[in-house]
RNA sequence: GCGCGGGUAGCUCAGUUGGUUAGAGCAACUGGUUUACACCCAGUAGGUCGGGGGUUCGAGUCCCUCCUCGCGCACCA
């Protein structure tokens, strides 16, 4: 049943093979089961066209691990797996892919350049999936989802067209932000507000009524003075007031605009006279309307100046029209001045240029049931972890405004809109909006517009599972394992995707309703808890990024340190809820705790003599193999470690703290059972009398730290499952469910079993006995050595019998030949442990001088505390007003340091 | 401008509701083939917890303030 270790671990012949195995044996499958409690995660879909990042690697790796830590809870898990088709990035790429080829999408027509965005989508698509499943991620691939799928597509439609009917959806003439790159609207979260270097022209328009007098304005932007139909001044404005309702030249093209009075005018900014152009600013917009004034739009789509602007400015770039404006403003002799200036510029997020305010006809969302998504998070329904970022969430929902979903696009889902041909479109009664379109289409003309990505994607957690359907299995998987539990993601998307998700969920998840009630909202809500990730950055705390060169490719990674290397390690620099500074240096403790792993189980195995005994039943059954008359403090005290290291682990879990996961399986496995319990094992496997109970309290320690590793590090735990022979025939530790800290003590409890306490206090004095012992070992240069003599002197007979009954022990980790007691010692270095003194016996004569230095050092620590604590106790008010048990505590931990020290300085003395 | 998060050993970070002499990993240094593991073992050194003030018997931890780094939101043309 065992098969034989290798010296090494080699995650290559391991990681896939097991990996295969799960897959071919429905180990990931998601499926009702109505006698168990279900858990669900949806995977963050990654863009059709993306290839695997250490972002996906940190991602997938807490979802994994969630998952996999649900199944051995014994919940029945999904995990849903799908891609974006990322409308506006995915077209971006394949009209560049197009220019490549020397294609402009328009001479390909709308319905050729969609299908190269499917053949684009379908050529990139299973990449990412493919690198994902060497990491081990567990997902349902079966189940894979599209967003552009013809069932995902229908959910779309659906909510697109309930939302209309329900008064929350319109079409209208606004500001937009508009990308003159990609020729599209974009939503606010789509504009990434950039400082940029320009300048802050001064110029002055002259009056008209009063040739030979000016007005002085400044501005950032003078390439659309052609489209200034005002100036405006503040009402109160006591140096302007006079000229309002006068009017003032526009240069060029020369033209008479008016000037007036609005509040919305700083009058401490710049000369506190503002030009105004109602076509190109969202404020001067607002000014126009209020004042009536026309708007002159001297823009083109693509951000080239058109007819409007004047000749000599037509079909020229907004960038350099606005050098030659400057420079015109200066021969006319109207420019004053000239300054450096540095603003904040909204750039698309895509296109990567400044984005234009401009006037279009777009789609637009008002958010339904904002109260609730707020209500949602505040009320804890929706947890988020770390909570901080609700903060964030619920700012945005206090400032939220309508949703622009249009996108001038070709690549997306079409808006389920039609308009009679020839007709208004502004007058509703020509707008057909349904899912099947118009009956008599030949009288209609599809909207061309797709809709924004998100507003495909904020479906996600209900439209994967099938949403709408009338089907009965799909209505019953959706109630099943709907609400999700776990959403994975990072903070950057929470407005664009967590925020809309909430909302789409409380919207759709029930019958149309108004207002809803908290137990609605729990009904509705699309996951429990939200974990954000932190940012993956390299050393200097910059962001990965492909131009800068410093993103490590995950598959290089899990070559050389193996998937479960990667995963452990990226996990143990990962704190919760702050970035995380990236290098490979920092990862190879996950694949150094792999293979300490494997040789603890190694070593386990070699104890055996080849015939491993029967630990295919459970713990409980080991635990019976354990014969508890025979056990040692350190017996008592490993097991009662792996008890409580079992209890740390539930709890963080439930709080989501799962760095500090790795921080205490490495401390458990490596520092207690490798460093110590093996070691001190060592002594007891050479009797016979004590062998076989020994490696029964092994095999419970590595049964169970498999099982507590294995949402970490799959692969190699499902590996050492299997050679440690801990599986039953055809079962997998995946599958296997885990016992808790209070399973364990009830099974202990069971088997008439209690752990010795005074055991596990023990061992800790031992241990500082042994540590002392090394230390003056090395400090004389004979820490090799395995035959030296020890001398103990104990602090009482209680310490006596407790360094005589853990004798073996101390001698083999101590490297000692012999170990005597005696009541004093001259002449030999020593040192101090709350067990007694520990001398090294040494024939040669000490070098006192150095023995002085060195003890001197250890009182003057001593000295400081014995002052700390004195200063404390001799303090009225601490002895009045703490605690009695911090009293207690101060008072033990007084004499104790105090018996050091008096130790130290009778041993100062002797020498 | 408003908000959030950092500043603890050379580096990266832990540090529960305030309560022993502030910890770990990596790096450094010293010594090591010991019933598994050099991807290892043992040991050493290294910190007035960003500055100042306050609350308290007691502060890395709570409050105020300042400095500094990073991020988000808003924005004056």
């Amino acid at each position: 049943m065992a098969t034989e270790l290798n010296q090494s671990y080699d995650p290559k012949s391991v990681e896939a093979k097991w990996y295969q195995a799960w897959e071919d044996n429905g180990c990931f499958d998601g499926e009702v089961d109505e006698e168990n409690d279900s858990f669900a995660i949806m995977i963050p879909p990654p863009n059709v066209t993306g290839i695997l990042t250490m972002g996906h690697v940190l991602n997938n790796t807490i979802q994994d691990i969630l998952m996999r830590r649900a199944r051995q809870q014994g919940k029945n898990a999904l995990w849903q797996p799908g891609t974006d088709h990322a409308s506006i990035a995915t077209q971006v790429k394949v009209e560049q892919h197009l220019r490549d080829k020397g294609v402009d999408k328009r001479d390909l027509g709308r319905e050729k350049f969609v299908e190269t965005c499917w053949e684009w989508s379908k050529e990139h698509g299973g990449i990412i999936f493919k690198q994902l499943r060497t990491l081990g991620t567990s997902c349902d691939w079966r189940r894979e989802v599209f967003t552009m799928d013809d069932r995902y597509t229908q959910s779309v439609l659906h909510a697109f067209v309930a939302l209309y009917k329900r008064g929350y959806i319109y079409r209208g003439r606004y500001m937009t932000k508009w990308c003159p790159v990609s020729k599209t609207a974009l939503s606010d979260e789509e504009v990434i507000m950039t400082p940029q270097k320009g300048h802050f022209w001064t110029m002055r328009y002259e009056l008209v009524d009063s040739p030979g007098e000016f007005l002085q304005i400044s501005t950032t932007r003078p390439e659309t003075i052609m489209g200034d139909t005002a100036v405006a001044v503040h009402p109160d404005d006591d140096r302007y007031k006079d000229l309002v309702g006068k009017k003032v030249w526009r240069p060029f093209p020369r033209e008479e605009i008016p000037i007036i009075a609005d509040e919305a005018v700083d009058r401490e900014f710049g000369t506190g006279a503002l030009k105004v152009t109602p076509a190109h600013d969202q404020v001067d917009y607002e000014i126009g309307l209020r004042h009536d004034l026309p708007i002159v739009d001297v823009l083109n789509e693509d951000g080239t100046l058109n007819h409007l602007a004047g000749e000599e400015f037509e079909g020229m770039d907004r960038f350099e029209a606005r050098k030659k404006a400057a420079l015109r403003l200066e021969e006319l002799g109207l420019l004053i001045k000239t300054e450096e200036y540095e603003n904040n510029v909204g750039f698309s997020e895509r296109g990567k240029v400044p984005i234009e305010p401009r006037l279009t006809d777009q789609w637009w969302m008002k958010y339904p049931k904002i109260e609730e998504a707020k209500r949602a998070v505040e009320k804890g329904i929706v947890k988020f972890h770390p909570e901080r970022w609700e903060k964030v969430y619920l700012h945005w929902l206090n400032n939220i405004r309508d949703w622009a979903i249009s996108r001038q696009l070709w690549w997306g889902q079409r808006l389920p809109v039609w308009y009679k041909k020839g007709a208004d479109r502004n007058d509703p009664a020509n707008v057909h909006v349904s899912v099947e379109g118009p009956a008599d289409p030949e009288n209609w003309e599809q909207e061309e517009d797709v809709l924004d990505t998100w507003a495909s994607s904020w479906l996600w957690p209900f439209a994967t599972l099938g949403w709408p359907s009338d089907d009965e299995k799909v209505r019953k998987e959706l109630e099943y394992f709907y609400p999700t539990d776990d959403l994975v993601t990072g903070p950057d998307i929470i407005f664009f995707w967590v925020a809309r998700m909430i909302i789409a969920g409380l919207e759709f998840m029930g019958d149309e309703k108004k207002e809803l009630t908290d137990d609605d909202i729990e009904e509705r809500i699309p996951f429990k808890n939200v974990y954000f990730t932190g940012m993956i950055r390299d050393l200097q705390g910059r962001k990965m990024s492909k131009s800068l060169g410093n993103s490590p490719d995950p598959l290089d990674l899990i070559d050389t340190y193996g998937a479960d290397g990667l995963r452990f390690g990226i996990m143990n620099i990962a704190p919760k809820g702050s970035d995380i500074l990236f290098s490979n240096e920092r990862v190879e403790i996950g694949r150094n705790f792999c293979n300490k792993l494997w040789n603890a189980c190694r070593f386990r195995q070699m104890s055996s003599d080849g015939a491993s005994g029967d630990n295919t039943g459970s713990q409980e059954a080991i635990i019976g193999q354990i014969d508890f008359a025979k056990c040692d403090a350190f017996d008592h005290w490993i097991l009662a470690r792996t008890i409580e290291t079992t209890k740390r682990v539930e709890r963080l879990f439930q709080d989501y703290e799962l760095s500090q996961l790795t921080h205490t399986l490495l401390n458990f496995v490596w520092g207690d059972f490798c460093d110590w319990y093996v070691e001190a094992s060592k002594s007891k496997l050479n009797d016979d009398s004590l062998k076989a109970n020994c490696l029964a309290v092994q095999d419970f320690v590595l049964r169970q730290s498999l099982q507590l590793l294995h949402p970490i590090m799959p692969h190699i735990t499902e590996e050492l499952w299997a050679a440690m022979g801990f599986g039953q025939k055809d079962s997998f530790l995946m599958q296997t469910t885990l016992l808790s800290s209070e399973g364990i003590e009830a099974s202990l409890a069971k088997a008439g079993a209690s752990l010795d306490k005074a055991a596990v206090m023990h061992i800790d004095q031992v241990k500082e006995l042994i540590t002392k012992a090394r230390a003056i070992k090395a400090e004389y240069n004979v820490a090799s050595k395995r035959d030296v003599s020890l001398i103990i002197t104990a602090a009482d007979a209680q310490a006596q019998r407790v360094v005589e009954e853990n004798l073996d022990t101390i001698k083999k980790l101590a490297g000692a030949e012999s170990i005597a007691f005696l009541d004093s010692v001259e002449n030999a270095p020593g040192s101090v442990s709350a067990l007694g003194t520990v001398y090294l016996d040494l024939a040669s004569a000490i070098d006192v001088e150095a023995e002085k230095e060195r003890l001197s050092k250890e009182l003057a620590k001593l000295g400081k505390a014995i002052a700390a604590g004195e200063g404390k106790l001799n303090n009225e008010s601490f002895i009045s007003k703490a605690p009695p048990q911090v009293v207690e505590g101060a008072k033990k931990q007084l004499a104790e340091t105090v018996a050091k020290r008096d130790e130290i300085q009778r041993l100062l003395q002797s020498l």
